[in-house]
RNA sequence: GGAGGGGUACCAAAGUGGCCAAAUGGGGCGGACUGUAAAUCCGUUGCGGAAUGCUUCGUAGGUUCGAAUCCUACCCCCUCCA
């Protein structure tokens, strides 16, 4: 279908479609996403956005921020956007990226996670201009002969095109039934929204193809793809996930927000750069040049990022503080100022069972062989004695490694 | 339903009667060097106030002075056949 466009209009849809194309990894198929634009703009008609997201996990670490900025990119280019709530899905617990089955979450677990999802998504997304929905709505009161009307659109060879399913089936390592509802369900959900445009990450492109699928099976004009790049995480080689423990949530202290983006490696700096940062394309270009040329120290282009990225998430005055913070602690190796009091009894006790009460160790083993290895301290003084038998006295800072701290009420 | 292969620590993978709390690699933790980066090197990686102690090699029993290793039953995974 042709739309004849005012020049206003066309520049509109150009304006548009630079947006939309900014940091993103594909999308599928591009001319039809000019299409879905130019019909919107002529017609005054938003379009559907969608972005699902499973309650797995209670916390959004940055890896989710870089697909809802697009959301939220979408949102202020005048379109609608659905964040689905997978708290149906989510039960199901999505085999992507996953080597095994995912354990299936209780009811109660979900709801819970969704809450939490609600509360943090809003500090990237609008509130106002996002419709939140829970596809436990439309999805639940399916019956088994709906069920079986959805599975009948997809054949097994092509669910085992999915590469994790055709790694594990090539592994002979187990895939179960349900699992292979798990793309038929999110598809679902864009045929019940009649869904114009899915985000997601890369990793979803088989999920996100499903939909088109299952929307043309529906007699419905299919979505359009747009993938975002994973974000590694710490680590700096997998995708960022709180499985792996290599992520930066969004709700963390200042302190260790800052810190975290400090340790990502250099590799990794300007990746993040232009998945998260808000800074003029050209801005960040001018960084990487100084950075490769070496008048820049790297450190100090993470520093601006990590800077920018508190001051977004938890406030400008927490980012002053952060900053502040890692000079005197990191750089000039002093003890922090403001780290996990705990109340212990004045009354002598064990060094070891001391460490391990705090959390600093999971067992006294673990304690013990820390305290043998050097990296015990007590107001900054190495402890060596496995068998020493301490008064604490209030203000003490018991330390960890480089890291972790406990200051000491008595 | 039938035949065969397999289940070892966070992961991968050796070990097939004592020398095994279990090689090796990865990962983790800690240390050195740095910029809380990378690379590299070193230590450590079940519990235990530590003992010739306790628990751990799918689960439960059994044989044995002694079992990850042998026997029995069960559970689970995979392959081929139906």
């Amino acid at each position: 279908m042709e739309w004849q466009l005012t020049p206003a209009q066309e520049a509109e849809v150009e304006r548009q479609l630079v947006w939309i194309r900014r940091g993103v990894a594909e999308i599928v198929p591009e001319q039809e996403l000019v299409e879905k634009i130019r019909m919107s703009v002529a017609t005054g008609k938003p379009l559907r956005v969608k972005l699902g997201m499973d309650p797995t996990a209670a916390d959004i670490h940055l890896g989710h921020t870089v697909v809802l900025h697009k959301v939220r990119q979408f949102q202020e280019l005048g379109h609608r956007a659905h964040l689905v709530i997978g708290n149906f899905t989510g039960r199901i617990g999505d085999p992507t990226d996953k080597s095994e089955t995912r354990k299936q979450l209780s009811a109660e677990e979900v709801a819970e996670n969704a809450k939490t999802y609600v509360r943090q998504v809003y500090k990237v997304l609008d509130p106002a201009k996002t419709e939140i929905v829970y596809n436990a709505d439309w999805l639940a009161p399916l019956d088994f002969a709906d069920v079986i009307r959805l599975a009948s659109t997809v054949t097994v060879a092509r669910m085992l095109e999915r590469e994790d399913f055709t790694k594990r089936f090539r592994d002979n390592r187990p895939i179960h039934i349900h699992e292979f509802f798990y793309p038929l369900m999110q598809a679902y959900d864009s045929v019940h929204l009649e869904t114009d445009v899915e985000l997601g990450g890369t990793d979803q492109k088989f999920n996100l193809l499903m939909g088109r699928t299952l929307q043309r099976e529906f007699g419905q004009p299919m979505q359009i793809a747009v993938m975002m790049p994973l974000l590694e995480g710490l680590d700096g080689v997998h995708k960022m996930s709180k499985s792996l423990g290599n992520y930066i949530g969004i709700d963390e202290a200042p302190n260790d927000m800052f810190g975290k983006l400090m340790s990502i490696p250099d590799s990794l700096l300007f990746k993040y750069y232009d998945l998260l940062s808000l800074r003029e394309a050209a801005d960040i270009e001018r960084m990487r040049q100084a950075v490769d040329a070496g008048q820049m120290n790297p450190r100090d282009a993470k520093m601006e990022l990590a800077k920018e990225l508190v001051t977004r998430f938890l406030g400008e005055e927490a980012a002053v503080e952060a900053v502040d913070h890692w000079h005197k602690v990191f750089q000039a190796g002093a003890l922090p100022e403001d780290m996990e009091e705990v109340t212990v009894p004045g009354e002598p006790i064990w060094i070891v069972k001391l460490l391990t009460d705090l959390g600093l160790a999971n067992s006294n083993s673990e304690a013990r062989r820390a305290i043998a290895e050097g990296s015990g301290r007590l107001n900054g003084e190495k402890v060596l004695d496995v068998d020493l038998q301490y008064e604490p006295h209030d203000g003490d800072v018991l330390q960890r490694g480089k890291r972790q701290f406990r200051r000491l009420r008595v």
